[in-house]
DNA sequence: GAAATGCAGATTGATAAATATCAACTATCC
DNA sequence: GGATAGTTGATATTTATCAATCTGCATTTC
């Protein structure tokens, strides 16, 4: 099922900019984090993580793509990011009082670890570079949050499609033709629009050819003219 | 000046939540960080760390008011928070290329002390406690960013005008009257919107009698009011 | 197996609401 | 008394809402 090698499951599964936040682990280390955890099979709309409750573990993607998203007001989600192959969540299940600040719910069928928060904590405090890389882990999501906060809240909605469009193609599919699991509603909600408007943007897109779709299928085509979009020229 | 004392500066200069994240440290410790540290005054309007330059320090606030915001696009600022007092600010200067990814300047006359991230990562190593902390402290962090953009991307303009209120009162302030040296212009930075859309936001809570302004002088009176305009009733 | 049916998501159009912009005016502080 | 910040009004732009239609796909029905 899911070896515990280094180079396998769980070094392999925490990978983010090919640096594994595990790679500083000992075997035996490695050996105390993954003995029991759980790897769980989740289809497509299963909830994963759910806002507002507590829970104790952190999860790592080995298969499939899932959505992270908050639960906001009058039943309005804005899908923060998308979860794929290798990713590594944690949330308000570490500190915090372990209560979750977002859901996290599968898009394909997704396979994915979840293990335990406290033994986080444990090896935290016998391996000082684990600490250390997973501060730098939570560095980094700070600023992919701050980098967000101010790309919603000051672009108008072209420069949001383009950008949530270049975040598909350089973060999650790395191609600039793609084939989506989303509906439009969803990519609606990783920009922050209703649907409607969504659509209507990928429209101008299409007449302007920067872009070409065919139902899920997604072509990017005119990828600094995007970018131009993106910085709101 | 600045005494290396546990319970005076660095020991209180990083106080989060009763909790200062050098609690942890031994004297030594305390003492290896706190040589050569650089005490300095800003003047309002100076500024002292800035967007896309490298800088390799943090910074603690000992006294005086600044704002941590990110020049954007079109000459659009957006204040993220405020630093008073006890506050702690690491950004791009911990990890990431030391680039910073945000500007702080002084608002009233900061004093405040500059740490050369360099020592932090040394003592990351050398006791767990202090990155555990560390991480702890970067994980709240994460959570009020979340928290922020769902905030800012999903309520209309009354109630991002109402958590920016509530936000003085609460997290800045810690009194229903206050006086705040900032600009309309900088209030309506922190709400992303015009400083004319917050002006006119603001009549209506004064004519709904939800607070009372005097120029800069702020009172609430009715912070439930506000608190259910925060939720968009 | 082919046509009819149903259904959910996608698209389009018309309109309303939210927000920004621009201009004018007022207050305030050195 | 001039500069700067604050306020107000009129208007334009952006965005959401509501309703209608369309499309693709699966299922039923004959």
């Amino acid at each position: 099922m899911c070896s515990k090698l280094k180079s396998g499951c769980c070094k392999g599964c925490f990978e983010e900019d090919d640096k594994s936040i595990f790679v500083g682990l000992t075997d035996k280390e490695l050996d105390f984090l993954t003995d029991g955890k759980q790897q769980i099979r989740y289809n497509p709309g299963e909830t994963i993580v759910k806002q507002n409750t507590t829970s104790t573990f952190v999860v790592c993607v080995r298969e499939g793509l899932a959505k992270l998203y908050v639960e906001g007001i009058k039943g309005k989600n804005s899908i923060v990011r998308l979860i794929s192959k290798h990713d590594f969540v944690t949330g308000g299940g570490l500190f915090n009082g372990n209560i979750q600040k977002f859901t996290i719910s599968a898009v394909t069928p997704v396979v994915c670890c979840l293990i335990d928060s406290s033994k986080l904590v444990k090896l935290f405090g016998e391996n000082n570079q684990f600490a250390v890389e997973m501060l730098r882990f939570h560095i980094k999501q700070n600023n992919y949050l701050l980098n967000k906060l101010v790309n919603q809240t000051q672009k108008y909605m072209p420069g949001r499609v383009a950008d949530t469009l270049l975040y598909l193609k350089n973060e999650v599919f790395g191609d600039s033709t793609f084939s989506i699991p989303l509906t439009r509603q969803e990519l609606a909600e990783m920009s922050n629009m209703t649907k409607e408007s969504f659509v209507r943007i990928l429209q101008e897109f299409k007449s302007s050819e920067f872009i070409k779709t065919n139902g899920n299928e997604f072509q990017i085509l005119n990828e600094s003219a995007l970018l131009s979009v993106s910085k709101n020229g």
